[in-house]
DNA sequence: GCGACTTTGTTCCTGCGTTCACAAGCGGCT
DNA sequence: AGCCGCTTGTGAACGCAGGAACAAAGTCGC
C-alpha cells in the first residue's frame, strides 16, 4: 500500500501512451464519445492486449463491457505525460532540418514552445522563423537562465553538436534531443535522446535487402 | 554446416551496425588502422561486450591482442548493411521537413539517391532543392517504375500520408519511412518505419518531468 | 623459444517487453 | 430480477535484448 501505483512506467509505454494521446485527441474532436481497446489499438498500430497493459499503469480508466471514455482516458494521459503545462524549448542549429522544427506546428499543439532559435552564422542571426527571431549564440545561456527552459534541442553539424551540448547542459537544460549524428556525452542528470535519420534509412533498406532474400517469411 | 551464420541480424543490432560505420568511417579518414572494441564501444556510447556480440553476427573480423583493422571492419558492415551501391529513394511531401531531408548531405554519402521529388502544391512544383526538380504527384508512378526507387519517404502532412503511401505500395516501392504523426496501414510485403518527433520529445520530456520526482536514483 | 599480457568471441544469466489466455465486472435484454 | 454477451484488467509464459564473466588466441617482450 506503499505504492499501489508504481512510479516507473516504461520507456516503451510511455512512447506509446504519446500515440494513443493523438488517436484520442483526434477521436474526440470527432466527437466520439467511448472507444474499446480493440479500435484503439489498431488506430495505434499495436496489440489490444498490450494497449491494456499500458493503459494500466494509469490505474483502471475503463468501463467493462464498454470501453474507454475517450475524453476521460485523453485527459489522464496528458496530465501523466505532463502535456498539461507548457513546456520551454530552445533550439540550436537553425539550418534546413532546424527551421522545420521551429516551424511545425505539431510541437505546439503538444504542449512544447520553443523560446529561443540559436545560430553561429552571423547571416541568420535575426531571421524571423515559425514567429521567433534568430539570436545569436552568445544569448544562450541568458535565455534558458530566463526562460527556464529544461529542453533544448541539437540541429548543428556534427562537429560542434557535442561543445553545445555543453554549454546546453551548462546553462541549466536537463533534456536534450539530438539530431546530430555522433553520441553525445552529456554529465549526469542530464538525459540525451538521438534521432539519427541515416540510421532510419540505413535499417529500412536492410530490412528490404533481407526479405529479398528470403522470399517470404510465412509458409503454410 | 547448413547455415554457418545465420541469416537473421536483430533489428536493434543492424541499427548500431549502422552507427558503428559512422564511427569507423571517421576513424578510416583520420589515418586510423586498428581500433579495439573498447575505443569503438565508447565513441558510438554502447558497451564494449555488446559490441563485440553485434559484431560476431558478421564471422570473426578481428584479431585477438590486437582489436579491429578499421578499413576492413567498414567495408565488411557496409557490404551487410547493403551501402555498396546506391539506392534510389522518392520523397512526397516538400515542406520544411521534406525540403531538409531532400538537402540533407548525410544520406547521399550513405548510399541514398533522392532520385525524385514530389509535392501536391503547383507553387512548389518546378522549384529547385538540393539539386533536384519538385515534380507533380501526376509522375510518382512513372518515376518509380522507371528509377525502380525501393523506397519512400513520406512528409506530408497527416491527411495525406495514407493515400501516398498505397500509391506509392502500387507503384513498387517496397520501404516506406514515414515522418507523418499517422500509422500507416500498409499492403504485407512492404516494410513501414516511423519517425515521430512529437513522440520523442514527449518521451524526454516525460523522463526529465520523473526524474524531477524522484530526485536521484544512484544511491550509495 | 617461451611466458605473459591483451583482446576477441562466446556463454550464461538476469531483466524487460510482448503476447496469450482467463477471470472479473458491467451494461443490456428478457 | 436474472441471465448473457462484451470488454477490461491481470497473471503467466515466451522470446529477446543487455551485461558480466570466462576461455581461446594471437602478439609483444625477454
Amino acid at each position: 500500500m506503499i505504492q499501489p501505483r508504481p512510479r516507473t512506467i516504461p520507456e516503451a509505454t510511455v512512447a506509446r501512451l504519446a500515440v494513443y494521446l493523438r488517436v484520442l485527441t483526434a477521436l474526440a474532436d470527432g466527437g466520439r464519445s467511448t472507444v474499446a481497446s480493440g479500435e484503439l489499438a489498431a488506430a495505434a498500430g499495436v496489440n489490444p492486449a498490450g494497449l491494456r497493459k499500458d493503459l494500466s499503469h494509469l490505474g483502471p480508466c475503463g468501463v467493462r463491457g464498454v470501453g474507454y471514455e475517450v475524453r476521460t482516458l485523453r485527459d489522464r494521459i496528458s496530465r501523466v505525460l505532463g502535456v498539461e503545462r507548457s513546456r520551454a524549448c530552445v533550439l540550436v542549429g537553425i539550418g534546413n532540418l532546424g527551421s522545420a522544427l521551429a516551424d511545425y506546428a505539431g510541437f505546439g499543439s503538444r504542449g512544447f514552445e520553443f523560446v529561443g532559435l540559436f545560430d553561429a552564422a552571423p547571416a541568420r542571426v535575426g531571421q524571423r522563423i515559425g514567429g521567433h527571431t534568430v539570436r545569436a549564440m552568445d544569448e544562450l545561456e541568458d535565455v534558458v537562465a530566463a526562460t527556464q527552459a529544461s529542453i533544448g534541442v541539437i540541429t548543428t553539424p556534427a562537429e560542434v553538436a557535442q561543445p553545445v551540448c555543453d554549454r546546453l547542459a551548462a546553462a541549466g537544460v536537463r533534456s536534450i534531443l539530438n539530431f546530430a549524428p555522433v553520441t553525445l556525452a552529456a554529465p549526469p542528470g542530464v538525459d540525451v535522446r538521438k534521432v539519427d535519420l541515416s540510421v532510419e534509412l540505413q535499417v529500412l533498406a536492410f530490412l528490404g535487402q533481407q526479405r529479398q532474400v528470403l522470399p517470404v517469411e510465412e509458409p503454410a
